[in-house]
DNA sequence: ATGAAAGCGCTAACAG
DNA sequence: CTGTTAGCGCTTTCAT
């Protein structure tokens, strides 16, 4: 494991001269310049990232925390966040926080302790103080989520007017019973989309029935379907549903099947996020398709620029309508 | 942003003293420990893990590589790995290769240029020459799949006894028509579920009808359903398909769905690797679980032990036929 | 039980 | 264009 060193007495100059070949390579005389290179080259030298980082005071690692690797919301985001990362010199930790705050202080201790350059959170169940005062010290941006007192910039899609689209969509295909599965209302997220429905329900001159607005803690399949279960005992049902995930939209789908009925004859489903799975489900799933890679290549542009020194603003990306044959 | 000279000072102290109440606190005596301790909580002091890396010429950063993180057969691996990981003050950088050559060089080189200890190698396209080559250098254990000749210790399942066991289950429930719907095999992998495959055809005497294997090198799911379309235009079809992954599971799923056919009673389907949306779609779908998680834990531990130095030993783990409503 | 001091591998100011 | 040198923040002998 030879280092700058010992390429350095090999090749017969300074480990500046090194090191300039490594990171500044056009100050150096190219006969030089090429004497180093073969040194490095037989000597199989690689330069150690920790003597760097030492030296820099960088480490040109970024976190990304995630409620849960398996949602496959995230996967898009995760490709842009990487894509941009890889593209500027910086590595990705992926971290998990399971919304366990437990864990997501290790994670915040990792910027604490120079670990890693900057954070980019995805989790809205963060600790909204915790995130602030982070912010504060360290170069943090939200992606997906944000907040909506805090200065942390964020990259975001308007979720109203996604909601808004979603559901104005169903009335103009000739529904007006149409249910809300949303996620709880402590999200900004959820209050957003809800807006958004009952905006292009009030629109129409729809009432929003209370009935037909079912909430969940637990964004998992199971709780669409129980949703759906409940929605189907209703003595007046509704003839269309507004899923604020795909996920749960499945679920629902799925407790549809069970019961011999047919989507979109007997129930329309719209769904949210364009997951890949959303594409496998018998009938294909119409839904809001955010634009995952684009929002994770964004976030992770703007906080390095953050990190560099370079001011950012937050930024709203289009959302688009997906329309398959659950509607 | 005070560095341990700084707490030294305040304390009064030597920063060898502060440096061993934060490493090995035991041996300072208790009144001093409470006094650095106290500066340290004052200061807010983290210490810089860039320059005890440095120092210590260890990172405690492990890289995990996948091909492809939209895989959700990852998910509970990677799970694994990071609890294992956090247990013992590792950090995981999870890698996606996309199957891609040039990236699965960078990441190597993370492992050469010491920003990451020890590599888990996920990846069944993985370079073998190349992986062989820096597991002579450095510490790499595979995790699934694994190298027949080389000598890189690796967590996997018994795949030849975990086909042959859902074939064989395929045949005591009445079938004698079974197809396969096999990756490529250019992969262990696959070779060896086909070889279970056979094995159960060929102890019950039934012959393997070379029209009902199906290979394909793309794992989509849109492959299942091409594989299934053809199997459908078979004059002599078969009436049960064991698939090597869910995704290929569920798209032939869909098509039988979308040709008014029903699973089981036309149709039955196996999958493999027990995803989570292997219980979302309708029916529900049988599939021979691997235990991810566990195999993600046993493979960063073993990774770790091989980083201290303490020689480790390859495991196969048992897998599980999970009967649901497919079959 | 504690302190002094060396040094991990590198970059960057400064001098030449 | 190149070399000398200081020092990033920490851990770890070696003394005391």
């Amino acid at each position: 494991m030879p280092t700058i060193q010992v390429v350095a007495k090999k090749a017969g100059v300074s480990v500046a001269t090194v090191s300039r070949v490594l990171n500044n390579p056009s100050v150096v005389k190219e006969a030089t310049r090429l004497k180093v290179e073969r040194t490095i080259e037989e000597l199989k030298y690689e330069p150690s990232v920790l003597g760097r980082n030492l030296r820099t005071a960088k480490s040109r690692i970024l976190l990304a925390l995630i409620p849960s690797i398996s949602n496959p919301f995230y996967t898009e985001i995760i490709n842009g966040i990487e894509n941009a990362a890889i593209e500027q010199g910086y590595n990705i930790l992926l971290c998990e926080t399971g919304s366990d705050p437990k864990r997501e202080k290790i994670y915040f201790n990792l910027l604490r302790s120079r670990l890693a350059d900057g954070i980019i959170s995805m989790d809205p169940t963060v600790d909204r103080a915790k995130l602030l005062e982070l912010a504060d010290k360290y170069p943090v941006v939200q992606c997906s989520e944000y907040d909506e007192g805090g200065n942390i910039s964020y990259v975001s899609i308007n979720n109203e007017l996604a909601a808004y689209h979603a559901v104005r969509y169903l009335i103009k295909i000739g529904h007006t019973k149409i249910a809300l599965l949303n996620s709880h209302n402590k999200f900004l997220y959820a209050r957003e989309r809800r807006q958004g429905f009952e905006k292009a329900l009030n629109e129409s001159n729809l009432a929003v029935n209370p009935d037909w607005i079912y909430n969940t803690d637990d964004l998992g399949f199971e709780h669409g379907q129980l949703a759906m279960r409940q929605l189907l005992t209703l003595p007046e049902k509704p003839t269309a549903v507004f899923a604020v995930s795909d996920i749960l939209a499945i679920g629902a789908l799925k407790e549809i099947n069970i019961n011999g009925l047919h989507v979109p004859n007997d129930m329309a489903i719209i769904g949210f996020d364009k997951i890949s799975f959303s594409n496998m489900t018998h009938p294909t799933l119409t839904t809001i398709s955010q634009p995952g890679y684009k929002m994770g290549f964004t976030s992770a542009k703007m906080l390095i620029n953050k990190i560099k020194g370079i001011p950012v603003d937050s930024i709203i990306l289009d959302h688009e309508l997906v329309i398959r044959d659950s509607t």
